[in-house]
DNA sequence: CAGAAGCGCCTTTTT
DNA sequence: GGCGCTTCTG
């Protein structure tokens, strides 16, 4: 195992140049739990990244051996990136992903064992929406007394408490109405083959938690688990990383690295357990706690100012941010007559600092508490002709135009996708209205069925019409096998009806330019080296993986290997055929997991706006903290309990350390809210801040027009350069090294080939190369199939 | 069946 | 004030 002495010979290693001492020791820590106490702007993704390149480096484990998740996919492909760009290495091993990522590639390995079809597809939480809304009108619910968003926000609460209808406490007739709800809403869920987000982590966790073999399997696997962001993590996902790690004296084999930082926990509202840290220290019995504390982005009187304003809330770990960079410019504060004069202000003073001070546009963030304070600051920005990007509108994946496209895509996977169906049966109109609908859920219903299957049984014009319209998809469906993936979406976009239907509209343009942006978006998809890795039920074999030596993976080959593989026992097989996603089905798992971006053309030099939540991780030369104001900020929702005030606080600290060089508070004395004009005092945490690193200055301009705030851009006209562009996540594919390319398997289309389990077939096409490579395979009683070629035993029939 | 008009809501958000 | 959703009306 590890010494001491191989410590010493790693400290040497290039990688760990230029960490400081904390750095340098986590970075270095023995393979034991451990929990890193990272403030804002102290390079923890780079401890990270640079401790699994470490393990890698020295030996310690295999790719294949690691797990490292993250909340979002942005943080995921960062880590991602630094890493190869560290190490040359093969990506496809690792567990580098989001919870929810991670879960999803679990569960299409383990389907069977998770009672899923192979091919399962992921409601977002729209989707999970009008699932829910759909139910109701089914079941007669009261709307009224059970709003399908608050059945929404319980059902997903109970997931997150790992809760499953029967494990809910029942007090009176309203909670058990809504566990009966909740029951439905599974039962529906399961026939029709899709999971939620919640249901994504619930249903990993309890295969985990009830399936020795495979639980046994990826604890021997994964010796390193590290975790970012660890005091967002919820109850669920915390239960779920101590089923995979295994508690002290449970039989574990793996070390925890929790990375976190408790002053920035600022998503409890949605169910983020700050607890976790101590829990995690407590239960693992954590021996090792390193503070991160040198920050390498703020000067002083930035910093002073976060640790004086968070120095306010009681429940803390406790730390304390430094820097080396001096004192830096003081914060300046201004105070403004109304929300629109502070708009004013803020837009007089950034082309100020752009023209006069040499910043640049899109180093220079405007941050307020809620979206709804953009719209002064928007419409002043617009009539000064700055160019800005608002982040936080709808992203890609989510445009109703592009929502529809999906609904026909899942519907050529799954026909029984009865969420798709209702989306899009008459979208574009094709004559089938509400009262057909309904008697078609009647008659689904009575039958047990999914709606396809109950279309046969209406009668008169309306059944022709649903027909048709089945078998337009069915026509479809049989048109498109063999095609690519590009060639499917633009046969959908013809077929369905949309291009045409958005080409008659008059705003329909940008519609249109999205769908086509959707065909471009799914090639690149399918391009990118190892698409399907996230979707390929490709049997794990990892005691292969563990036995290869560093040098086999690029690595350096002096570097001894310390640990000798453990033997991981044999794990469950589902896909002992090969089968795998097709594709499609894979890009529309993408699409679910991946929302896209929420901005515009990125790279454009373009103001910065969005709200401090979004902040969160990012940094800019220069920050706006605007509409500092009691009721505002902090939000008068969340005065009424102290753990709410101290939420906001930590909003706060973080919206101040985002700013490297200059940071602007600002708060107006009247603002339009909800209508109406209101008159607010300023925000409690403005008199948090030390004097002396403040300076309170007076708008540069003579005096405020104080104009009324109800000005508004007549037609609701957007800059060009606004929120309005598309931008889609596949431009720019992770940078991977390329692998050698595997000795062809000499499968081609039109090749007769032979299959121990489905038989005869003919094939239809190839994708993909080496490990990736996958054939479709059309069966005949079987039916089309898709199948890995590296797991797939096909031998060609003369 | 589609556009218009009215109603009610309104913190933060990722997967 | 404005947006999204439901209901009304031609």
């Amino acid at each position: 195992m590890f010494s001491n002495s191989d410590a010493r010979a790693a400290a040497d290693l290039p990688l760990l140049a230029g960490l400081n001492p904390e750095q340098r020791a986590a970075v270095t820590l023995p393979p034991e739990h451990a929990l890193i106490l990272a403030g804002a702007g102290s390079g923890k993704t780079r401890v990270l990244t640079t401790r699994i390149a470490w393990l890698l480096q020295t030996g310690q484990v295999s790719p294949g051996g690691v797990l490292a998740v993250t909340f979002t996919n942005k943080a995921a492909k960062e880590m991602l990136t630094r890493l190869t760009a560290m190490l040359p290495l093969n990506a496809r091993g690792m567990w580098i992903g989001t919870f929810h990522g991670l879960c999803n590639r679990f569960l299409r390995a383990h389907y069977k064992l998770a009672h899923l079809p192979q091919a399962f597809q992921i409601l977002d939480t729209q989707d999970q929406l009008s699932a829910i809304k759909r139910l109701c009108k089914q079941f007669q619910v009261d709307e009224e007394r059970f709003p399908p968003k608050q059945l929404q926000w319980f059902i997903s609460g109970c997931k997150e408490d790992g809760l499953r209808p029967p494990d809910v406490e029942v007090r009176d007739a309203e909670s058990r109405k809504k566990v009966e709800i909740y029951q439905l809403y599974e039962d529906q869920c399961q026939r029709e083959g899709v999971v939620d987000f919640g249901e994504l982590m619930l249903r990993s966790y309890e295969l985990l938690r009830d399936n020795d073999a495979v639980r046994e399997h990826y604890r021997r696997r994964f010796r390193h688990i590290l975790i970012d962001e660890f005091q967002d993590t919820n109850k669920l996902q915390y239960a779920w990383i101590k089923m995979i790690a295994g508690l002290p004296g449970e039989g574990s084999h793996s070390a925890i690295l929790a990375v976190g930082d408790d002053d920035q926990s600022i998503y409890a509202f949605r169910g983020a357990r700050v607890g976790n840290m101590a829990d995690f220290v407590r239960e693992f019995s954590v021996q090792h706690q390193i503070k991160l504390e040198q920050n390498y982005r703020s000067h002083s009187n930035i910093l002073d100012s976060a640790n004086a304003l968070i120095s306010h809330n009681q429940r803390r770990l406790g730390k304390n941010l430094r820097t080396d960079a001096g004192a830096g410019e003081p914060v300046r504060v201004v105070e403004a007559p109304s929300d629109f004069a502070e708009a004013e202000w803020v837009v007089d003073e950034l082309r100020q600092l752009v023209k006069g001070e040499g910043y640049e546009r899109k180093e220079i963030a405007v941050l307020y508490r809620s979206n709804a304070q953009s719209r002064v600051i928007e419409t002043q920005l617009f009539n000064a002709g700055v160019p800005y990007r608002v982040y936080g509108g709808l992203r890609f994946f989510e445009r109703a135009e592009i929502k529809h496209a999906l609904a026909y895509l899942r519907l050529l996977e799954n026909p029984r996708d009865d969420t798709s169906f209702l989306r899009v049966v008459n979208f574009p109109p094709r004559g089938i209205g509400a009262r057909t609908l309904e008697q078609l859920q009647d008659a689904a219903r009575a039958a047990g069925t999914s709606l396809v299957d109950a279309v046969g049984s209406l009668p008169g014009r309306a059944g022709a019409n649903l027909g048709a319209f089945v078998a337009k998809v069915d026509v479809l469906r049989e048109q498109t096998a063999g095609c690519t993936l590009r060639e499917i979406i633009e046969q959908m976009l013809e077929s369905s009806g949309l291009i045409e239907h958005y080409r008659a509209d008059r705003e329909g343009a940008d519609r249109i330019e999205n769908l086509e942006e959707l065909a471009s978006a799914a090639e690149s998809f399918v391009t990118q080296e190892g698409f399907g890795r996230d979707a390929v039920a490709l049997p794990v074999d990892e005691t292969a993986e563990l036995t290869q030596s560093p040098a086999s993976q690029g690595l350096d080959p002096d570097a001894p290997l310390l640990n000798e593989p453990l033997p991981a026992p044999p794990l469950p097989v589902d896909a002992d055929t090969g089968e795998t996603l097709s594709p499609l089905a894979a890009f529309l798992t993408h699409a679910a997991l991946e929302a896209g971006d929420n901005q515009a053309q990125a790279g454009q030099d373009a103001v910065q706006l969005m709200s401090v939540h979004a902040s969160k991780g990012l940094e800019f030369d220069a920050v706006f903290i605007t509409g500092l104001e009691e009721g505002l900020f902090p939000h008068e929702n969340s005065l009424s309990d102290h753990d709410g005030l101290e939420e906001e606080r930590r909003l706060m600290y973080v919206a101040i350390t985002r700013a490297r060089r200059r940071l602007y508070l600002s708060h107006a004395q009247t603002r339009m809210l909800h209508g109406q004009t209101r008159y607010h005092i300023k925000s409690r945490f403005l008199e948090e801040l030390p004097e002396d690193a403040l300076k309170w200055i007076t708008p540069r301009r003579s005096g405020f027009a104080d104009m009324p705030a109800s000005f508004s851009i007549a037609g609701g006209a957007r800059p060009a350069w606004g929120n309005s562009g598309i931008h889609s996540n596949f431009s720019a594919p992770a940078a991977l090294p390329a692998r050698k390319t595997e000795p062809s398997h000499g499968i081609a289309a039109g090749q007769q080939v032979f299959h121990n389990k489905f038989g005869e077939g003919k094939v239809l096409s190839v994708q993909g190369e080496g490990d990736d490579a996958r054939a479709q395979v059309s069966f005949g009683r079987h039916g089309v199939k898709w199948l890995a070629l590296a797991v797939a035993k096909l031998t060609v029939v003369e």
